[in-house]
DNA sequence: CTGAAAGCGCTAACAA
DNA sequence: TTGTTAGCGCTTTCAG
């Protein structure tokens, strides 16, 4: 493999000027340049990353953790990740966690080695102490509201979302409201969890355990949920669903069963999935893809940290 | 940042020392590596990966090629190379090219530049000559039916598994048969396009280009086709789907619109995701996780390169 | 405008 | 067992 001091060997200049030309650096003159040029295409050199990265202290390489690649929900994210780093020329090393702490880990050790420039954590299981223990190491950035004024983050605010939701429920007339999660012990899910005893009790409505529906996560998830609601004696009437990939499993499940949506249930899913719009389900609008743009950018800031809430739009469709 | 020399200074000891302990060596002292792991903890030392990977000409970066990151065929594929990557401590690079050729070139400088290790392609639509041009810069592997033998791959007979489907649907009776696909111009697509004219003319069966709907992807573009078929005088009898996505789309929407299925329109899928056996299609199962372990294997063996064939396997269930 | 030389931090051949 | 030292390939300061 051919390296830069062969390349200036050829061309008669120190690697300093091959350097400069490599690099669009000013003062050079154009013979020289030229010289380069040619010696370089007689070489068939090629830059050395891993030289420019160590000289430089800098990858271009951003990390991004993640649950599941196989998820709607992140894959969108992910979109607008990438998307934006295509734009900036970084390139994204992915790290899928499965919610395994020691996975996560990888990524904090991948950041202190300075094999990434920064990390995006889209979701986690780690708690906050051992993301402040990496800090110094390279900006981190959460999907989630951060804690400490040490990392930047793009969040939604899900208090407020779940609350707007319910509000809406009980503005069209329903009382006995049920939710629909994936992770009882998630951020997420703990800031709607508040929400929904908020709301119960401004409304004096009585808390009942079996409204709430823990892990589901996929379209094929729904079913189990239909199931469930059938075997109770009070079911709810109206279901909060985080995710629209299971709210349309619910829907589909309910039409296979003859269910009346939204007359026997209503559904409200959360980040309009297309599938939501193609089928009607009236949801919570999420911004993924410019929430992924955004958390790259603050992932590529050193200097200043700073938080962004993302805003959650109701989209009325048919299902309440 | 403190380097292995500062380690080597505090511990009393050279820097090979460090070096040894630090990649668990052989022939070290049982008193240095104490005093080198207790310099090491004091000066809060972290190896810098860029050094290593400079030094040894290795990055353990495998680039991961695919148009999209958010549809479960390539999530789950992804998945499958993720958890082979994981598993033999590499990390992945994320090449999301939305089928642009310029995008694809960026994950072949890569390896030109040896930020990564080798490169596994999804997909692709860049032409062979310049994959068989980056050949010589590292491990190209291919999840389709290689053309040379430069390059590893692990495939799937397309043209073997359409056949197999056409002949399951001839089998039960269904003579006017059309088929979905997303590109068509894609490598698969014309290895389906061939074993569809090859089948309908052993069969005897005309040739209507009508029957061949191109350009969907995901589930809510199931509506389409449905609504394309409903247009026509003559629809066929039955479809055979490239993507669950899609067929559940389709099955959904027969529902919606009181299609029965099979009755009306016969539908065999592809991929075998959960929401096809959620929702009783038959499909053609694709061992998508496995051929990702596949894919990360060949890409990390830089000796020598093979070929895989992975096989389909029909699954039957309610809508054939 | 140009080049010499000192890093960047680590590995490994070689010598001891 | 251990240490010296020469790379790995590039960037950048400094002097000219």
């Amino acid at each position: 493999m051919t390296n830069i001091k062969d390349v200036a060997k050829l061309a008669n200049v120190s690697v300093t000027t091959v350097s400069r030309v490599l690099n669009k650096h000013p003062y050079v003159s154009e013979e020289k340049r030229e010289a380069v040029l040619d010696a370089v295409k007689k070489t068939n050199y090629h830059i050395n990353r891993n030289a420019v990265n160590l000289s430089k202290g800098k990858t271009f390489l951003i990390g991004v953790v993640l649950p599941y690649s196989d998820h709607p929900y992140f894959g969108t994210l992910l979109k607008g990740i990438a998307n934006a780093a295509l734009e900036h020329n970084y390139k994204l090393v992915l790290i899928q966690t499965n919610y395994q702490k020691d996975k996560e880990k990888e990524a904090f050790i991948m950041l202190e080695q300075k094999q990434i420039d920064g990390l995006i954590i889209c979701s986690r299981v780690s708690e906050w102490e051992v993301i402040e223990e990496y800090v110094i190491y390279g900006p981190i950035v959460l999907a989630e509201k951060n804690i400490t004024e040490q990392v930047s983050s793009t969040y939604i605010d899900h208090y407020q979302a779940f609350y707007q939701a319910l509000n809406h429920l009980y503005t069209n007339g329903y009382q006995s409201i049920g939710y629909c999660i994936n992770r009882k012990n998630g951020v997420s899910s703990q800031q709607r969890e508040r929400a929904y005893h908020d709301f119960l009790k401004e409304k004096q409505i009585p808390f009942d355990q079996n409204y709430i529906f823990d892990g589901y996560l996929n379209f094929e998830d729904g079913e189990r949920v239909v199931q469930q609601l059938k075997q109770m004696k009070k079911p709810p009437a109206a279901l909060i669903v985080t995710s629209d990939q299971v709210a349309a499993g619910i829907v589909t499940c309910c039409h296979n069963l003859g269910l009346q949506v939204p007359k026997d249930l209503a559904i409200i899913g959360f980040d309009n999935q297309p599938i939501a719009k193609y089928m009607g389900i009236t949801t919570m609008e999420i911004p993924l893809s410019e929430m992924g743009e955004n958390l790259f950018l603050q992932a590529i800031t050193r200097e200043k940290v700073s938080q962004k809430r993302v805003n959650v739009q109701l989209i009325e469709r048919q299902t309440v």
